[in-house]
DNA sequence: CCGCCCATGGGGGAAGACACCGATCTTCGA
DNA sequence: TCGAAGATCGGTGTCTTCCCCCATGGGCGG
């Protein structure tokens, strides 16, 4: 008799509870398999690299490489590989953000489980995006500005700003980033007002909340 | 042939997909059923109380009731369940939180997931407390004042200081809250200074964080 | 080459956050 | 009944945040 092929998966999660149960999950299915795990987005890239795997699920927010920064270098060194982004949140800024990390799907943790399975499978027939319901009406945006040939929205934050997110949410001052960055105070304070106007904040509380859900700091 | 009893759980997580996983993770043991799921706190105290469950498992930051609030509207409800908080946080503050809504085992996330079968079994033999062993030192420090007849460490923030900490951790003035809890301005800050001193803190960033852990609000 | 974006730096000022001081009133348990 | 704790409100003052204005230099694409 003859094997059926599976899906070779690696699954990357910072919680092993969450990954035994993502594992079942997955395992569970005939055409499914979880051939490796990893608990933060460094150590997916190298699993990734070194294991025969056709497709990697990621959790947007992971220790030292966010899921996000993980699946665009997995797409540098291996664009064949399919990568799945798994989310805790809904928000529209994550999902073009995987999208443009060249994710082939968005999943909730929100979701069912089954549609997890189906985001794999849809990933390895090729098609280009399952994704939530939630998200329905963007993906309609995102196709109509693609066909028209605009700019598919970039991460809106410079590698510098995100330095200075990064150190605003874990709760220092002014003085102290400029200190940390070898800046003057009115630098730091320069870039905390532009990354403000770019996202439509207004404090550093809800750029504290911002930077968690993006997985840049721990909460 | 005599069915053995198995011991009947109560699953309340937020995320389908996570509670899912956790499920599967639970009913391969022979000695434990997952009978009800509950996606936030209310509905889990709703299902204890409608349900025969033997052991309610509680994630810590759930919609409307945090598990912590379910466990001690449980343990007021009906004392002999038995509760395990679950938690993505290692955090010595939980920790005592959990204690004192009367959860039997404190439970990481990152934990493995065979501990968490280990503490559903520790906690309907009666055992105290299954903990992470990264918080062991702690209990010891409780066991210890504990027989030295000292109090228990309560939550250190009063209700209406928890509604404070909420409405500063979604981003609002002292302004905006005052209006919205219809007080004056000075007595908004007045709690906020006090809930930071109380704390250790030193401003709304850290209270975002704490607030955001605590499951009081959503990042 | 010129405009645009990024990173850098600064002045000034309004508003908010935060600390420290004071107070009254209620509730609740010892 | 007395004290402790919570909730309420006020003044004063300092520091930080946040928003305007400004400028310079480097890189990059049209």
């Amino acid at each position: 008799m003859t094997v059926p092929l599976k899906t070779r998966i690696l699954l990357a999660d910072d919680h092993p509870m969450v990954r035994r149960g993502l594992r079942m999950v997955l395992d569970a299915e005939p055409d499914l398999e979880v051939v490796a795990e990893a608990g933060d987005g460094a150590e997916a890239v190298e699993l990734a690299m070194s294991t025969e795997v056709d497709l990697a699920i990621l959790d947007v927010a992971m220790p030292r490489l966010t899921g996000l920064q993980a699946s665009a270098e997995l797409k540098r060194r291996r664009p064949e590989l399919r990568t799945l982004m798994l989310s805790m949140y809904d928000s529209e800024q994550y999902f073009f953000e995987a999208l443009k990390a060249g994710a082939s799907g968005y999943v909730l943790k929100s979701a069912a489980d089954q549609d997890l399975v189906e985001a794999c499978r849809a990933a390895m027939r090729g098609e280009p995006f399952l994704y939530p319901a939630a998200v329905a009406a963007l993906i309609r945006d995102y196709l109509d500005r693609a066909s028209r040939g605009e700019a598919v929205p970039a991460d809106p934050l410079t590698p510098r700003e995100l330095e200075v997110v990064k150190l605003v949410a874990e709760g220092h001052s002014s003085d102290e980033i400029a200190a940390t960055l070898v800046i003057s105070k009115k630098t730091v304070e320069h870039h905390r007002s532009h990354i403000l106007e770019k996202l439509g904040m207004r404090d550093r509380v809800e750029l504290t909340r911002y930077a968690i859900r993006r997985g840049l700091v721990e909460p």
